[in-house]
DNA sequence: AACGTTAATGGCACTCGGTGCCAGACCTCA
DNA sequence: TGAGGTCTGGCACCGAGTGCCATTAACGTT
């Protein structure tokens, strides 16, 4: 067809990897999510079947972009945190993530708008949820004593802080969602860190306090 | 060796479903879950390949058995539990899951140690783990007026009896665990109901906004 | 200007999980 | 004996993901 041009390519002018998330989110709007193949996205986006898993691992990964990268602020956050309450700065580790989803909020809502179709993508979403919380509670136990006692009031309240987080991240996505949801998010932490600063205190005065 | 019987049939007095999941097992050990493959099941079990996905939907179905058969039976009791006070009805009902796993200690074993080192079933574990504590919060919210406050108290009582719940587990699964995991489950329980208590009255009352 | 190096892409072949479809075996009831 | 239902074997096929190699463009070096 044309000989001389390289094969099929469209704009040219944006990175490889922008056009195919670009053109998988318009693919996966019109004509859903399982029904379009990575041929579609790459014939779509002007490239060979290849060079779309050079850029993403999977198919999921075009939807779900950087929380490693979120996950390793947050771990870095944490880690430098040592002399704040310990309550206090998983609230604070709850927000950077919460801030990390609103930097890009249509591709959040798009994201929300998928995953509430897709069981494959809603269980990928809980998976990187679960993650999030895995840093929270290792870092409670890592200010916690060595107890089991201590070990559940970790992991109940690193939950309890996603869960709030979730809950109010979905009540922003939601049509007819607050434009701002950075007060309800703020209402939520407060009433969680409420509820959790006793629960830790009782499991952190067990033999010896815990020093820093 | 066998002529006349039709194409190897070992023990043949077993259930195939049986033999698929034991064989399943057997070489998920032996030479881990991702390197092996349906047909080494297959060829182990003396079956055709198309007969493994008729006893399970999938490869990690054969580890992740019979979760929407206890999901119902959560749901029934949800159901018809509406007289009693929902804290201990969630409670209740998180005693119902652990006793699920309880009923086959073995089995939940094996699965715990091959859940700790591939990390696609650990996200499949978590995703079933997310789908018991969907069941719990939409009960609460069912119970709850329909406000953001009590959405907020409903998810975060979820998580915090689901993050309990898998705690316990975790610690009965781990080697060195008590025989018994049930006196550590309810002293959970009722860390976290006495914790959720208040919370989901403040989020009953529908006048006021109790601000603590 | 010719050259070697590097990075990115195209393209092919292959593995593996999963599905649709049909034929054959077996069992049951009429 | 025969009709109907259930289960299995077996084949072809699809789509995601990987390994490997050739090609191309970009860039600095001499």
């Amino acid at each position: 067809m044309y000989p001389n041009i390289p094969p099929a390519a469209p704009p040219a002018g944006e990175p490889i990897r922008d056009r195919l998330a670009r053109a998988a989110f318009e693919l996966f709007a019109a004509q859903g999510y399982e029904s379009t193949t990575i041929d579609d996205i790459t014939t779509a986006a002007g490239v060979a079947r290849r060079t779309f898993f050079r850029h993403f691992p999977s198919k999921e990964d075009v939807i779900f972009p950087d929380h490693d990268s979120v996950l390793d602020r947050v771990r870095w956050y944490l880690g430098s945190s040592t002399n704040t309450e310990p309550i206090f700065a998983v609230a604070e580790a709850t927000r950077l993530i919460f801030e990390s989803f609103m930097a890009t909020p249509e591709q959040t809502l798009a994201r929300y708008r998928l995953t509430r179709e897709v069981a494959a993508l809603r269980d990928r979403e809980v998976a990187s949820v679960a993650r999030y919380e895995r840093v929270l509670s290792d870092y409670l136990r890592s200010r916690l004593p060595n107890t089991s006692k201590a070990a559940l009031a970790a992991h109940v309240a690193a939950a309890s802080f996603v869960a709030a987080h979730n809950q109010v991240l979905r009540e922003w996505l939601r049509p007819g969602g607050a434009k701002d949801p950075r007060p309800a998010l703020e209402a939520a932490l407060t009433t969680v860190a409420d509820l959790m600063t006793p629960l830790i205190a009782r499991s952190s005065r067990q033999s010896s306090q815990s020093a820093v």
